[in-house]
RNA sequence: GCCCCGUUCGUCUAGGGGUCUAGGACGCCGCCCUUUCACGGCGGUAACACGGGUUCAAAUCCCGUACGGGGUACCA
């Protein structure tokens, strides 16, 4: 395969959550692999729901993510412009030639005309009303209106909407790369707007011309896009562009974790504040006769079960109709495909990097923001839906585009599994070079107000490493490497420290004092023979040292933090430390 | 409701007719290591949705049912 060109087209409705991240990632991979182009496209043509600062979000994320495309928005290239709404004439060209073709056609019908036939549709038992091959041929369309009459209604500059005017009775095929031949009989396909009355075209018609236009050889989009596929090959035939049409592959969708997975004791309560909060807010306009605290202990007394939620939320004969849209609402709160909420009720990020946008709860973290590291978020989203076939699981980006491939994507939805990514984002630390580290943690430390050189802070990472899970934890975990000790903790002190214990750690001191280097390794030794020497065992010896070291019991080794401290800050601590904890048994 | 897609441990998945008494990873549990907390090492728990076919043989192929997911807008 040559000249391979795939595009990732969000459109800037808001923060790309995370599966938005994982269909640009699999783009990327794919042209990495087969040395194609990567083009991003902004996909606007909903002037309704455009938000300021999305588009640039969207760049900043995948520049986080390390997965930049090398052509689009923001980038340039030779199929300028990439936004859709700069585009918007070119759509209009495009079906104007398809309404000459006859393959489209102008419809007059305003949005009240539209729910008139619905609800008439309705009342004759058909709640499933469509504009199509049958029922178009009672509205107001150019296939209907004589001629001269719509004429004089484009002239009038009536509003109207050019429609795809779908085949009868054909069967539309077309392979899908990861799902093989799906299949869809034109009788069941609507005749999907193409241009809208404010003269902007739909997803439908916008994608098919782009796609065309900038030669994309593949579509790797979401699932959710699978049903209209049909309108999309219809499409392509129209415009008689078959041939080159692109090939499909549809990704599974990501969805909620089980809830079992994140409802715990110190959970339930929050969850349920926000559930209820949001159920209230999205049924303020219902006219509710039922309490707030009387729901808030329904949602609890359903979370508590968190094995047989999903039986609880079954409808029930005897459900008051409260009751019901209250079901009706965890259930689609707590199941189904992963959604920007999400992560604001549920305790978890589900956007890449940290999202601000104006109006009231629109603030949230991203996975940056927790303390995740991009190559450790990149890694668990590659796994979540897709998997190498081999028992390999770090895998570096150059890796994962090696390996990729649309076959190994598998067809089912994914859960999102946030213990997972915790565990990626520990491995990735883990590994991660300490000088590097301590770059990243830099402006937290500046924030606390530490004071250390990017040396001292580089070797306090290097001890931190191996046991924190997130950035932050670098720092946070381990005040007293920045600083003096401010808390110890008193329960074992006391526990372990004696009258006479004194004498023995003064000796001590001045064996430490006596040491020619204060490196960890002879530092061990020395302290071993010096324990062996006095017959103490070193249960006797090294919390007390470690408790005088850092106040607590958790920690780095006690000698790489002598190391680290040096001699002279060492020997102070445990000095200042003998003190107090003679006070605190005195 | 209708259409489309799917269904292997709690979760992510390997598996593409015999090598499956189903493998790995996360989580959970236990043991070891250990001056703490971690890391790490070792071990354990736990799955082919169900029913029919096809076949000498089915987790693997076909059909049905159930369940899950998506779509059903002048949203993408």
């Amino acid at each position: 395969m040559s000249n391979i060109r795939v595009r990732f087209a969000p459109s800037p409705t808001g923060a790309l959550h995370i599966g938005g991240v994982r269909t640009a990632l699999y783009n990327y991979l794919f042209t990495k692999k087969h040395g194609g182009t990567f083009v991003l496209r902004i996909e606007d043509t909903d002037q309704g729901r455009y938000v300021p600062g999305a588009e640039n979000y969207i760049i900043e994320s995948l520049h986080w993510c390390g997965i930049m495309p090398t052509e689009g928005q923001g980038i340039g290239g030779p199929h300028a412009p990439y936004r859709q709404s700069d585009r918007k004439d070119i759509y209009q060209k495009y079906a104007l030639e398809l309404v000459a073709n006859g393959k489209a056609y102008y419809a007059f019908d305003t949005p009240e005309e539209l729910e008139a036939a619905r609800n008439e549709a309705a009342a004759t038992g058909n709640h499933n009303f469509k504009y199509d091959t049958n029922s178009r041929k009672a509205m107001k369309t150019s296939l209907n209106l004589p001629a001269e009459e719509v004429q004089r209604r484009l002239d009038a500059g009536n509003d109207y909407v050019i429609r795809l005017k779908v085949p009868e009775n054909e069967v539309v095929t077309f392979t899908d790369l990861i799902r093989g031949e799906v299949s869809f009989a034109t009788s069941e396909l609507d005749d999907k707007v193409l241009m809208k009355s404010d003269g902007m075209p739909t997803y439908h018609l916008a994608n098919i011309v782009d796609d065309h236009l900038m030669e994309i050889t593949h579509v790797i989009r979401g699932e959710e896009w699978l049903p209209s596929t049909g309108h999309h090959v219809l499409l392509y035939r129209a415009f008689g562009w078959e041939a080159t049409m692109p090939a499909f592959s549809h990704l599974p969708l990501i969805l909620k974790p089980s809830p079992d997975s994140y409802l715990t004791k110190s959970t339930i309560p929050t969850i349920t504040d926000a559930l209820t909060e949001e159920f209230f807010k999205k049924n303020e306009k219902q006219d509710f006769a039922i309490d707030r605290e009387k729901t808030k202990n329904q949602i609890l007394q359903i979370l508590q079960d968190a094995k047989s939620i999903s039986a609880q939320l079954k409808e029930n004969e005897k459900d008051s109709p409260d009751k019901i849209l209250l079901k009706e609402f965890l259930k689609d709160s707590l199941f189904g495909k992963l959604s920007k909420r999400d992560g604001a009720r549920l305790g978890f990020p589900v956007f890449p990097i940290n999202w601000e946008g104006s109006g009231d709860d629109s603030i949230y973290k991203g996975f940056s923001g927790e303390g995740f590291l991009p190559e450790a978020v990149v890694n668990f989203l590659a796994f979540l839906g897709w998997n190498p076939g081999t028992e390999q699981e770090i895998f570096s980006l150059t890796e994962l585009s090696e390996a990729f491939s649309l076959e190994k994507i598998s067809r089912s939805g994914a859960r999102f599994d946030y213990n997972k990514a915790k565990w990626y984002n520990q491995q990735y630390l883990h590994a991660a070079d300490d000088a590097e580290l301590a770059r990243l943690v830099q402006p937290l430390v500046e924030a606390k107000g530490y004071q250390v050189s990017d040396e001292y802070l580089a070797k306090a990472c290097h001890l931190m490493k191996g046991r924190a899970t997130f950035l932050p934890e670098l720092v946070e975990q381990a005040p007293f490497l920045f600083g003096e000790v401010q808390t110890f903790d008193n329960d074992n002190i006391a526990k372990r420290w004696k009258p006479e214990s004194r004498s023995i750690f003064e000796a001590l001191a001045n064996h430490l004092k006596a040491q020619p280097e204060f490196v960890a390794a002879p530092l061990e030794e020395s302290v071993k023979a010096f324990m062996n020497e006095q017959g103490k065992k070193p249960g006797e010896i090294m919390p007390i040292l470690r408790l005088a070291l850092a106040g607590t019991m958790q920690g780095p080794g006690v000698f790489e933090m002598m190391e680290l401290l040096g001699r002279d800050a060492s020997l102070e601590r445990l000095a200042r430390a003998f003190n107090y904890f003679d006070a605190q048994i005195g």
